[in-house]
DNA sequence: CTCCGGACCTAAACCGGTTTAGTGCGGTGA
DNA sequence: TCACCGCACTAAACCGGTTTAGGTCCGGAG
């Protein structure tokens, strides 16, 4: 009394088991009514193909993988995996694979030639791309398919999807240049990772393309200790200065109370700006000036790659919507000094 | 030149594949220079069984399920899912299971039936329970093994795994009547959901047992937003409370821009407590007295106990560490009226 | 010397699908 | 009339393991 198999849907139907397969999969040579009788008593027995005969005999795992590395902490920190992991799930049910997540200690490495030589997945989705990042050469060497969610690379080394971070700081710098700030800071994720390096850069170009000087930056790794201790660096600089542009708005977060807790007042004298736009944002005091972007187009449109690159078929060409500019209280003109 | 297969090792060892399923799994039956011998062949082979064809051997999926309700907000808002997965992650994989992560429309109903039918896994784990819910129910009737990630419940319905919540904000009221509040309100998750609920009720029984009055309650929905507007609702109020206990973290960090939004001084006028700990709490203005709780244990004894459900094994008796209140500078005592 | 039993190992069935190679049959063109 | 073709369908191989049912060989008991 246990599942059906195709056997069950076969002897039910009068009919052989690979006439159901044909049946089942749309294929020519079974005659429309014979097909009809076949789904009618498929449908009756509520006959689905197990995915792990089919995953045997198709040669395919059909499921894709997601490796995220260790640090609970930095789970990418913000609210990225849920929205990201959403954004997957809806294109790859729909199309019958399944989402395989693993946490990787310290070497994903080894997950990854793990999850290749067990055939566990057909394909994975690298996040959290790193400076000279190993894994994109790894796959191919796995010849594992794979999508690497970020922004796009400048030098084109890597061939990414994602939305460009760029545009979303430079609207950001702008916006506080018009304000009339000219000592704009920026409290930068890690250097090793490509979104930390790629805002930085982004802040930097934006003051240079106004002419400004180069502005103090200091290095943080997105939590929001680093950020309160980078923002005390900050501040504590002979020349402070007027705004701060943090990588994202944990670090923003803990920058506000920082700031708070040393007497400034924000946006009085000084504004911050967040990224990412995660839900805590809106509500705090001040509400926080940030970047958002469209995370769950990102996970539908890596998804859907993905699934072009393993079906060998043509990946359709995607729009993500660009960083929006959302702002909210905490920037404002400069003190008078 | 593709990935090694047992008849290969079989083969290339001069036995039978059977020979080599009998020395990868220690049976008896072979002899230990021949077991040796196959091996050191598997290993020079680099050839590792493939999950797909055991699976359909065994009928066994070699994998489980998570699924998550939709709203990305309520992704369990908090740092949960991060922490819990990885938890899961270490006991799972040890074992040689994956982790299938699904994210349900709002009737995981269907979600929990395609998976029990298609046999993608042979066990699920169930967060987020609501009260009364009928999932425990739907795979008992599907036959579907599964581990209920939930505070302990009261009335015995539901076998669940998970710390009591209620020592923890029994914990923090007692705190704050140590400090010499007595119009303490709280602002609780979703009646709906056994967390929410039993943190309320957490809240109302330590009222209760001081010989103190009913205090006013909110009920919010975990969100930043909906800890606004019920931190406005109470302070609204004719006599409004000198201190809030908050559902989780995410509340309470609103609360506390509300409150100063309003004038008031946490925690000189007001006392303002949340629950999870989250990182960002550490690094607010007050720094937010809490709740920890090890959501990585848990992970871990979820798993342990479905794979023992899974193999039908005596599940391991797992002790959990307790939840732990982490005193921050968010209370005070009350003012001086 | 025969018989029995255990240790070691193999052949073959099986899990539940997909896919390839045929088979039988009615219709068409030469 | 017959060769040939295409259509509908079936039988059997295959994916890569596990498991069951033997089959040998050898040593020891009777």
């Amino acid at each position: 009394m246990s599942r059906p198999s195709i056997n069950d849907v076969a002897r039910e139907a009068g009919v052989s088991k690979s006439a159901v397969s044909f049946a089942l999969n749309d294929r020519p040579g079974v005659a429309p009514e014979t097909r009809r009788r076949i789904l009618e008593v498929a449908d009756r027995l509520g006959w689905t193909p197990s995915p792990r005969a089919r995953a045997l005999a198709v040669s395919r795992a059909l499921a894709v993988g997601l490796v995220v590395a260790r640090p609970p902490e930095i789970f990418r920190a913000d609210a990225f995996f849920p929205a990201f992991i959403s954004g997957l799930e809806t294109v790859l049910s729909e199309h019958g694979h399944a989402l395989l997540l693993m946490v990787a200690e310290h070497d994903d490495d080894q997950t990854y030639r793990t999850l290749a030589r067990e055939g566990r997945v057909d394909g994975v989705l690298v996040t959290d791309l790193r400076v000279n990042d190993p894994r994109p050469a790894l796959l191919a060497e796995l010849g594992l398919p794979s999508v690497v969610v970020a922004p796009p690379q400048p030098d084109g080394s890597v061939d990414t999807i994602g939305v460009d971070d760029a545009p979303g700081i430079r609207a950001v710098v702008e916006h506080l240049l018009g304000l009339g700030h000219t000592r704009i800071a920026h409290v930068s994720g890690p250097g090793t990772m490509v979104h930390g390096r790629s805002r930085r850069a982004a802040w930097a170009d934006a003051l240079a393309a106004a002419g400004l000087p180069a502005g103090d930056s200091v290095e943080a790794d997105f939590s929001a200790r680093s950020g309160s201790e980078a923002t005390h660096a900050l501040l504590d600089l002979p020349v402070p200065p007027t705004a701060i542009v943090y990588a994202n708005d944990l670090m923003a977060t803990a920058g506000l109370s920082v700031a708070g807790g040393r007497g400034l007042s924000v946006p009085g004298d000084l504004s911050v700006t967040g990224f990412d736009d995660i839900e805590m944002s809106a509500h705090l005091r001040p509400p926080l000036t940030s970047v958002a972007t469209d995370v769950v187009a990102w996970g539908r449109a890596a998804a859907t790659r993905l699934l072009a690159l393993i079906h060998g078929t043509e990946p359709p060409a995607v729009e993500l919507p660009p960083a929006r500019l959302v702002l909210r209280d905490s920037t404002a003109p400069p003190p008078v000094s």
